[in-house]
DNA sequence: CGCATTATTGATCGTCTTCAAGAGTCGTGG
DNA sequence: CCACGACTCTTGAAGACGATCAATAATGCG
């Protein structure tokens, strides 16, 4: 891929962007995992989403932009700039629709955090992980790598390290999901999302795909 | 306002728009208050972001889209067809900036609904309404007319209405707020800001104004 | 091998929910 | 004009869910 040519990397744990910084260039992840996080002065500090293959950083349409939320890479990461969406029209559908699918998310965190208990909150975002993940190719037999530690679950959603432990040594013992060796597998993702009430995430009509599928 | 002309009426509980249902044509608030809200299927429901004044519904750039969320009139409502972006390079402007806002609340309220107490929740969220409410004018001597039962902020703050009375009655016997006669004074605003940590919303570098100046 | 990070489990505590009931307000129709 | 029902607000009591505190394994990395 031609915009992969001039890829970078960036070690876990390094900012990207900071809460309150203008952003410069729009940037595109290859590889990896980050997170959008705000954070509080006392110290406290939330995961407002995940950004993964495919998922762009700070992309703006209005002039001399502020970053929103500060960015963080959760693994090593390979990243390039993105490329300008003038380039072709597909580009720019591509572009309309990844950021479709940014508010969508955002929107099932809010539901997720305001209306969930521990164990659905839990349960719901390694759904949405594994539906993220489908998307850009990176889900074998229905398994996936899981990078994060549940520490940064917890971060995600809303809950305290010992108590994401609990949740998940819960839904192990339920059978619903297999986390072993870095790998998570969702037992029966049907079964698990209808008992969530859990809706695939649509944003279009027709099957449009997000903007990974034209670097796949 | 030209485009004022041909404006429409909603009553208070009619459905604007309805998740997963496609989208015509973008709509713009007037006067009146809307929500946006998820639901689950046994009932529990959250109101994902309050649209006010000026505010945008269902503006999006791909093609086909479904709405990704149900939404609702709080009160009464007049409004109007979006006029298009394309007339006016300012009015593409205001939009982007719109949208840029419109994200960093959804980002706000992620945060506010993962990390912080009942009281907390309540007293941001009512700060980040007579912020958005300052910059469509609705604020007079610190004070802005709060349409909203207790009801409607519980599902809001993912809370339930029983507590957020409690905490109401905690935010008045504090001083912090007044709350009469369907009007909401915060007593000192800039303190309860620092109190909880709470930024202003800045997206740009600049001093841009979201939409609703256009229409002032 | 030593240190830092991560996972795990127990015990106790507190915030918020749930359940229940009563009072106040408002609009509507008899 | 008043009675009624729907909604909103309010308060109490009990219980549950998740937080906090604390300690001990694992795991992994330099």
């Amino acid at each position: 891929m031609a915009a992969m040519k001039n890829a970078r990397t960036a070690k876990r744990g390094r900012e990207l962007l900071s809460e309150g910084s203008p952003i410069k260039a729009p940037l595109l992840i290859i590889e990896g995992w980050a997170a959008r996080i705000r954070t509080f002065e006392d110290g406290r500090m939330q995961i407002v989403s995940f950004l993964l293959a495919g998922d762009l950083i700070g992309h703006c349409d209005h002039p001399r932009p502020l970053s929103v939320s500060t960015v963080m890479a959760l693994t090593d990461l390979r990243y390039c700039e993105a490329p300008s969406p003038s380039v072709s029209p597909s580009l720019q559908a591509a572009y309309a629709v990844s950021r479709a699918l940014e508010e969508a998310y955002l929107l099932s965190h809010i539901a997720r955090l305001g209306r969930l208990t521990a164990e659905e909150r839990l349960a719901d975002l390694l759904l949405e992980l594994l539906e993220r993940l489908e998307l850009c190719g990176l889900v074998e037999d229905g398994s996936y790598a899981m990078p994060l530690a549940q520490h940064t679950l917890a971060d995600a959603t809303g809950l305290t390290v010992v108590h994401v432990n609990r949740m998940v040594r819960q839904l192990r013992h339920q059978q619903d999901i297999v986390w072993q060796d870095g790998y998570l597998t969702i037992n029966d993702p049907q079964s698990l999302a209808r008992k969530l009430g859990r809706r695939p995430t649509r944003v279009t009509d027709t099957l449009e795909e997000p903007v990974s599928r034209l670097f796949a």
